[in-house]
DNA sequence: CTTTTCACATAACAACTGTTATAAAATACG
DNA sequence: CGTATTTTATAACAGTTGTTATGTGAAAAG
């Protein structure tokens, strides 16, 4: 599955064939059409996958016994393309999402994810919000923050890669400071 | 060159093939490959003339006769996917987006495009900055906002999309508040 | 051991792709 | 008008795609 992926992030969501997946896998197409029956459930698998990976991580950050605001930095790091399996995570999130401007099926896959998402940041930041903001709101805020460095790092020139990590991390703190005062 | 977008936007780049974006614009493959040497070349030329397009309306918002603060207002408003010219516009970016990933050269076309909407930016921010931030640091935040903020809107259910657009225009006019406080 | 089931490989199919070459029409030019 | 020149259409090419059907060997079940 994590074959896909690699697929994916390296080489695009159009070069993601049956054969270019099953030859990356060390198969044949033969073992990827006797689990999957179609190739657009391949690729819904091997998103859903990415999802289920990435959301492993948060949550295991998500319950460090931590302070409450460093439980939620913690998680928002892990949302991040910070090191080369979160970004090539990120690779696979902005294929989906260049196809799923024009794909109903994949749009309501991402909803979903973002539901979940959304009820994590949510109650991560209830311990943490002050009257009168609603919590609802800065997960909208951050989300939206997320999104946007996510793009900023992940479409960043290689060579500069380094740089964009060090300057999202230091946006990251900054942010969560200003959205809770 | 617009049915190009049209047909990137609703169907995807992949179906963007020569044959379908030649029907849609009611000539054969004939006409594009006398204009376009490849397929590359024709999505690029397309790429570029959206973002000449949506450059032009941002331009335009900046020139208008405003305050400072309203014209900022405008010109990010005229970025985000506001109406559905904008938001077909968005389906083109994300769709690129999706392929630049995995195409070092979609990824230069994306950073010169990036370079110019910060020097905007940059430059309507210069009148309304206070002491010490610097407006570089204020442009990057509020392209991070912007393109978080736009992703939202472009994948939100299409039945959603009145509700997320003046959701994302409250957001826009607090986010600029709460920047240069 | 025999048989049945499962996991894969192999091969063939029609459909579709970008590209190229050639012909015809439309336009510009003298 | 006639003749270049540009623009578009048509057609054919080899390569690649998803899909399906069939073969094959290994594991599981009896």
């Amino acid at each position: 599955m994590a074959d896909s992926w690699n697929v994916i992030a390296q080489e695009g969501l159009g070069a993601a064939t049956l054969r270019r997946v099953a030859s990356v896998a060390g198969v044949t197409t033969g073992a990827l059409t006797h689990y999957f029956s179609d190739r657009d459930a391949l690729l819904i698998a091997a998103l859903r996958a990415a999802h289920m990976a990435s959301g492993a991580r948060m949550l295991e950050a998500a319950e460090r016994d931590l302070s409450a605001k460093a439980r939620l930095t913690a998680v928002v790091f892990e949302a991040l393309p910070l090191d080369y399996n979160r970004l090539r995570e990120w690779k696979v999130w902005l294929a989906f999402w260049g196809a799923a401007a024009a794909d109903a099926r994949l749009l309501d896959e991402n909803r979903r994810r973002y539901a979940e998402w959304r009820r994590l940041l949510q109650g991560l930041l209830e311990p943490l919000k002050k009257e009168p903001r609603q919590s609802s709101e800065l997960a909208d805020h951050l989300m939206v923050f997320i999104d946007g460095l996510g793009i900023k790092v992940t479409l960043a020139a290689p060579a500069r890669f380094p740089r964009e990590r060090t300057r999202a991390v230091a946006m990251v703190t900054a942010h969560i400071e200003r959205l809770l005062d």
